[in-house]
DNA sequence: ACAATTCCTAGTAATATACTTGGTATTAAT
DNA sequence: ATTAATACCAAGTATATTACTAGGAATTGT
């Protein structure tokens, strides 16, 4: 139940972005040493966040990335989903259906997994990136 | 951002003994039978639940597990505590504390996980496998 | 005595995570 | 035109975690 390197890594580079991008394009090279994250492996990640839309990049010299959004307008929750995938605490075809498992007649459980979930994607969805920029000026004074 | 098997077969585990333990001392071959688990398997986790204190056990001839608490005493947050470690979403040794991470000067995001961690908790505490029990029957009719 | 059970230790197979390697393509500056 | 800095891409590998399996010893009711 745990959120992996993929997820950490990529929020702290969109906070990381979120702040730097303020002066220039912000290079992976510059996040990982900033954030102390390998640059090969944050290059993997940043490339999902781009695909999915959250980033925007130009090539070359003087390159980087850019937020493709406003800090306000991206969750948390986009991000974790993006790359974590859903936030479902367990993998269950009939997750989202109501056909019942064949292994569990009524699967009574599936009630409990699907509360988790919602409150889970209430958290997420309501904190945006902004809202940590906020906090990571707080903290700083 | 998943639970394991182990969470999962524990808990349907004890929804199992909850009601079978009715009629008699419930044996890890029935319970591996009618939940479809492995009794190898399932027989790890029982001892994870037995060692906490969740189930009791009598060896021998029509030897098997009863629930040591009433269904209504035991959470799903005492049964996947017990079976998937703590709730936090990450590992951070400075989780708890006030201190920083040394990566990342004030740790913004920590904020953000003990958020998840606190909803997650709060839904899982306030569900009681006498809950699950109830539901199931609601579904058998 | 024997069958049914828990209890215990130690494996192993499969999967997922967390990277690394070694490039190619593009662009700004010189 | 060259060079340096960057994004972009595909594939491999190492490590950790998960999900079991195997094989037996100890206990107890009949």
């Amino acid at each position: 139940m745990k959120i992996s390197t993929k997820g950490r890594y990529g929020l702290r580079a969109m906070i990381d972005i979120a702040i730097y991008s303020r002066e220039s394009k912000v290079s992976i090279s510059s996040i990982a040493e900033r954030e102390n994250i390998s640059s090969n492996y944050l290059e993997i990640i940043i490339a999902v966040l781009k695909k999915k839309g959250y980033v925007n990049s130009t090539r070359g010299a003087k390159g980087g990335y850019l937020l493709a959004k406003e800090p306000k307008d991206i969750s948390v929750g986009d991000l974790l989903r993006a790359l974590e995938g859903d936030l479902n605490p367990i993998n269950c075809a009939q997750f989202y259906t109501d056909q019942t498992c064949d292994t569990f007649d009524t699967c009574a459980t599936k009630f409990v997994w699907k509360k988790i979930e919602e409150s889970i994607t209430n958290v997420v969805n309501n904190i945006s990136l902004q809202d940590i920029v906020d906090e990571e000026f707080r903290n700083r004074k």
